[in-house]
DNA sequence: CTGTTAGCGCCTTCAT
DNA sequence: ATGAAGGCGCTAACAG
């Protein structure tokens, strides 16, 4: 059953009858234009008040070509360090008059795909994009190269005139590993994903040069590529566990996995840290209550969210800007390392 | 710097000259009616991938008065259900071919009025309200009836005929407070936020009818209204500890306030649950892992999401349907209780 | 300062 | 089975 019981719509033509203008004066006074006397444009608030006109954002991005909204294009938004750029994104876009279209691509391909093709459709004056998965550089700037401007949020597109907003993974990984070395940790895994994005790809660099550059060898034991989800995860981690494995630190590929490596562990009754530490990636909230307070590197996600709409916004008003941030990670020691 | 080196947009006429056919022709194949000789159509489908033409949703919107997108609009993002609830609803509409457009209201009144009415400048064919805070049934009423179709959760408006799915909240609070008089606790506290919308009127009147069930003595010193911060939570509840309150048990608003409030008896050393027992409300993800594992009531966040979204739906399509759907918690016991 | 005239790209109605 | 004409509500470009 239909809700509105109220009024039509009124259009700017029904709003100029009722003040006695033509339709232009009305679209002035809407869109805070000058050259429309004190007179005339108190007159035409009131009837603008008094029929509760308001405009038809179709027909305006229409004759406009702009449509004042930007897509973000997100992973997965009930991870949690998405709602929290959204909120830095949506802060920044509000302020400046612009709506924001989330589109959730759950990691799909087709659903990037998709959601990239939907934001076209709508004609958004910019896209951010975030942390692309198992697309290939090519599509994804074929993709990318239809929308009016784009920033690219942890996701490298050699080439691309995007800007770029990234997170130093290979410094952050660099934090954790150095850590787990000074605790005098020795058979430090990395616990990672297929490299199927930014990511993972820097996981897996970062880890090599931590190990390198503090003269660790390299193990290929040592790195172990889970596929993505929480319940293998679980089921490997607890694999080594049984088998007596030496593996002594988990550094893993982010604070939800780290979450799920506490449980097997302690499903195990394996004492954490003395025998197997534990760090995790993001700062996600709530990690400082756990059992075993996870240690992991923090990324100031609101501001992530923040400077890539900035830097979105200049790109669509064209002003010349910085192309590439970066963020780099900060450690979180906790209890889930000694 | 903008990205887009592409062709330009186009349009049905551009396809339409290439397939040697007319506008509306095309029209037909792309929106899948009928009336199209078989090669015609071939033809016509040929040209659109040739020019990888995308139609343009404004103009689409402008001239069919159907916008084929949903609004919602969410009191914080960044509290864990929503991104579950929003999950369910994305799942149901891009089945549908809707798109979801999120309004997150923080909620601020004057966003949640700014949000309505960004909504039906889109002219969205529905919106689905969450919670609504701080705004009265008129003025909610009045803003819900601009709008073409409606749905509440969690938020009752008399007289409305929006649909409705809501969760029995008294149900949910009597469940948790039978447990704890079953495990012993006597001097049980509600912790809760001023009544600024259902859930805390609900929360309430679930808390006091409980008690009267049982047999106990409504205490109005055990009815702790706190403002609307974890900050303020983390020191109300401290002050009780100090004060040698008789307090042992604090049934929560819900678990992020639980978690606050674990927080600060942990920090004082206060053993739980021996001392004090502490529940939540929602049982949102990792409380299962927390120093001290919440006892909560579960809520089918996805599921809600699913059902608002299919009512609403339903109510676009004009079908008759059912206007009001209750879910109902369920209580899952962890050792943040006896 | 104010108004007129064309579209924007698509859908709707009615012919053919 | 296909097409032509008109208009959705607004903005842009130009007149006055």
């Amino acid at each position: 059953m239909p809700v509105n019981h109220e009024d039509k719509q009124f259009t700017l033509a029904d709003v100029a009858a009722r003040a006695n203008v033509s339709i232009k004066t009305v679209s002035r006074v809407i869109n805070n234009e000058p050259y429309v006397g004190t007179a005339t444009r108190e007159r035409v608030a009131q009837a603008i008040q008094e029929l509760n006109y308001h405009p038809n954002r179709a027909a305006r991005r229409l004759a406009s070509k702009r449509s004042h909204v930007i897509g973000m294009l997100v992973p997965s938004i009930d991870y949690p360090i998405f709602p929290m750029i959204i909120l830095g994104v949506e802060k920044v876009m509000h302020a400046h008059n612009y709506e924001v279209l989330v589109y959730n691509t759950e990691v799909a391909p087709e659903r990037t795909r998709k959601g990239l093709e939907l934001l076209e459709e709508n004609q958004v004056d910019g896209v951010m994009v975030f942390t692309v998965n198992h697309i290939s550089d090519d599509e994804l700037q074929q993709l990318i190269s239809r929308q009016r401007s784009a920033v690219l949020v942890n996701t490298v597109l050699p080439g691309s005139d995007a800007g770029v907003v990234r997170i130093d993974v290979v410094r952050g990984i660099e934090l954790l590993v150095q850590h787990l070395l000074e605790a005098g940790k020795r058979r430090i895994a990395l616990l990672t994903y297929p490299k199927i994005n930014y990511s993972a790809t820097e996981r897996l660099r970062g880890y090599k040069q931590a190990m390198t550059r503090f003269d660790m060898p390299i193990d290929d034991d040592l790195i172990i590529v889970c596929e993505d989800s929480l319940d293998a995860v679980y089921h490997i981690v607890q694999e080594h566990l049984k088998n007596g494995s030496q593996i002594d630190a988990f550094v893993c590929y982010n604070d939800l996995m780290a979450a799920t490596v506490l449980k097997a562990c302690l499903d195990l009754n394996v004492p954490i840290p003395e025998q197997v530490a534990v760090t995790g990636f993001d700062n996600i909230p709530f990690t400082d209550l756990f059992k075993c307070p996870l240690t992991t590197v923090n990324i100031p996600w609101l501001e992530v969210g923040i400077s890539a709409a900035e830097m979105l916004l200049s790109q669509i008003s064209g002003e010349p800007t910085t192309t590439e941030l970066v963020f780099t990670p900060e450690l979180v020691v906790r209890e889930s390392t000694p």
